[in-house]
RNA sequence: GGGGGCGUGGUGUAGUGGUUUAACAUGCGGCCCUGUCAAGGCCGAGAUCGCGGGUUCGAAUCCCGUCGCUCCCGCCA
């Protein structure tokens, strides 16, 4: 007998069937048994008489509760039912796994536990409709970006995250044993999207890991997360980059609200909003000026830059202004920008670079890289790296490299901004941070 | 790396110097009732209040240290 999925159940009144799932919840009367099933599309009751078997019921009444089941009976329509108005009687019932009682986390309690028990028991967790949710608008985020990207000539590429050398910060990386000597996991694909540039690939993607040192204590950080990165080439400038940005971004939120507007409503709460293009863009000096209007104060050592608060009240701004929820800032110090990000030459001192803030969170990263050797190699100068280490890279741009720029994104950030998410790890399969390396 | 907050049965919380043999909810076990449906009722098991030291006649409660978690800053996606 085929497997029925539960939500479809509706469509098979007076057919026998077959059902698999987890036993939510049972409850265990004197003549009847009542079987609450869940799998991905929905819940529905099984009931049992137990004096028709009486072995049965007692196999029944043993299940903890999350018990893996596979049932076949009989659907019947039964609008007493509160559950969806049908029910199925039971015929067979194979215990597939039995869930071991009491659990360690109830996905379904009232109460949740806290954020880093959960994460402990992450695969019962992720049992939560709510859970599966994220994953399910994410698998769908995704696809949606891979179909704008192959739409406009994208090539998807795969780079290595073990590295010879740290690449350009160098504090900032895992270092770990390879062979005779040491490897380094990269933070970042940003020179091998670059090479792509070299190698005549025109517009590249890439979605993979990225690794990060730091020892950061948020809501927004991990040590290991997935970075979503393109660069395109023959681009007069950062413009070129933020103007396809925005338009894939409305793209995938498009195809996010047409495939799970109710699901988001029911799950978040509130109805995804498909972004309108041109999202605002604000200079930084501008944006700056902007926050102090607001009576905010940067701290004094932010100079061209802006700080995580300042960040959020631009958001506000924006928001109150435009009514939108994203804002390029554009224009950053050189200061506080990679020697590779190409400068304005009109003012040498600004970067042809941009940060998208989604509800006043740093989601991506963009510039135009600068791609003429000797300023390049004298930027790299200017900020103290030693030209060796970077040879490898700066070649790339000896022997015919176009211009280009690109960009990365944080994928769970964009999930935390998407789905109104208070913290990345909720955002994230299996998070990893400083002092979590399990499950 | 710097700063703030928190740490009480499995889980979520209350209690913030003495009437606490540490309470409540939920979960777990048992019994009763019932075509149940956020089920209901009764009973029971389960916490030396993160750990160590100190103050005090007396500490879950105050102090110090330590560990863990959490949030913010730095760093960034």
């Amino acid at each position: 007998m085929e497997r029925v999925f539960i939500g479809d159940l509706r469509q098979h009144i007076g057919a026998k069937v077959k059902i698999k799932g987890w036993l939510q919840t049972l409850r265990d009367q004197k003549k009847m048994q009542f079987l609450i099933v869940r799998d991905h599309t929905g819940l529905v009751q099984v009931a049992f008489e137990k004096q028709t078997d009486t072995a049965m019921a007692e196999k029944i009444s043993g299940l903890g509760a999350e018990s893996a089941v596979v049932i076949t009976g009989l659907v019947v329509d039964n609008p007493i039912v509160k559950l969806g108005g049908l029910e199925l009687q039971l015929h067979t019932l194979e215990v597939e796994s039995n869930a071991a009682a009491p659990l360690p986390l109830d996905p379904f309690a009232e109460t949740l536990p806290s954020l880093d028990y959960r994460l402990d028991w992450r695969f019962l967790d992720l049992r939560r409709p709510q859970a599966q949710a994220i994953f399910r608008v994410q698998t769908t985020a995704v696809m949606a970006m891979r179909e704008y990207w192959l739409q406009n000539g994208f090539i998807e590429m795969h780079s290595p995250k073990l590295m010879g050398s740290a690449s350009e910060s160098g504090a900032e990386v895992f270092a770990v044993d390879y062979f005779e000597r040491k490897a380094y996991l990269a933070q970042s694909p940003q020179f091998y999207k670059q090479m792509a540039m070299a190698a005549g690939f025109e517009r590249v993607f890439e979605i993979g890991p990225a690794f990060r040192a730091d020892p950061s204590f948020t809501s927004r950080h991990m040590t290991e997360f997935t970075s979503v990165d393109m660069e395109m080439s023959w681009i007069d400038s950062h413009e070129d980059v933020m103007a396809f940005q925005e338009r894939w971004l409305q793209y995938v939120y498009q195809r996010v609200k047409d495939k799970h507007d109710a699901e988001i409503r029911e799950h978040f709460g509130f109805d995804l909003l498909v972004p309108a293009v041109p999202f605002p863009r604000i200079p930084m000096a501008e944006a700056r000026e902007i926050v102090e209007k607001m009576g905010y104060r940067i701290p004094p050592e932010k100079k061209g830059d802006i700080d995580p608060e300042g960040e959020r009240l631009i958001g506000k701004y924006v928001k109150e202004k435009y009514g939108h929820d994203f804002v390029f800032l554009t224009d950053w110090s050189i200061n506080v920008r990679p020697f590779y990000h190409m400068r304005h030459p009109e003012n040498n001192n600004i970067t042809r670079s941009f940060d998208l803030i989604a509800s006043g969170l740093e989601i991506t990263t963009g510039a135009q890289r600068e791609h003429r050797y000797d300023v390049l190699v004298k930027q790299a100068q200017e900020k103290g790296l030693s030209l060796d280490s970077i040879q490898f890279y700066l070649d790339f741009f000896r022997y015919g490299c176009p211009s280009h720029g690109g960009l990365g994104l944080g994928l769970s950030r964009l999930m935390m901004v998407m789905l109104n998410l208070s913290n990345v790890r909720e955002a994230v399969y299996l998070f990893r941070g400083p002092t979590r390396l399990t499950p």
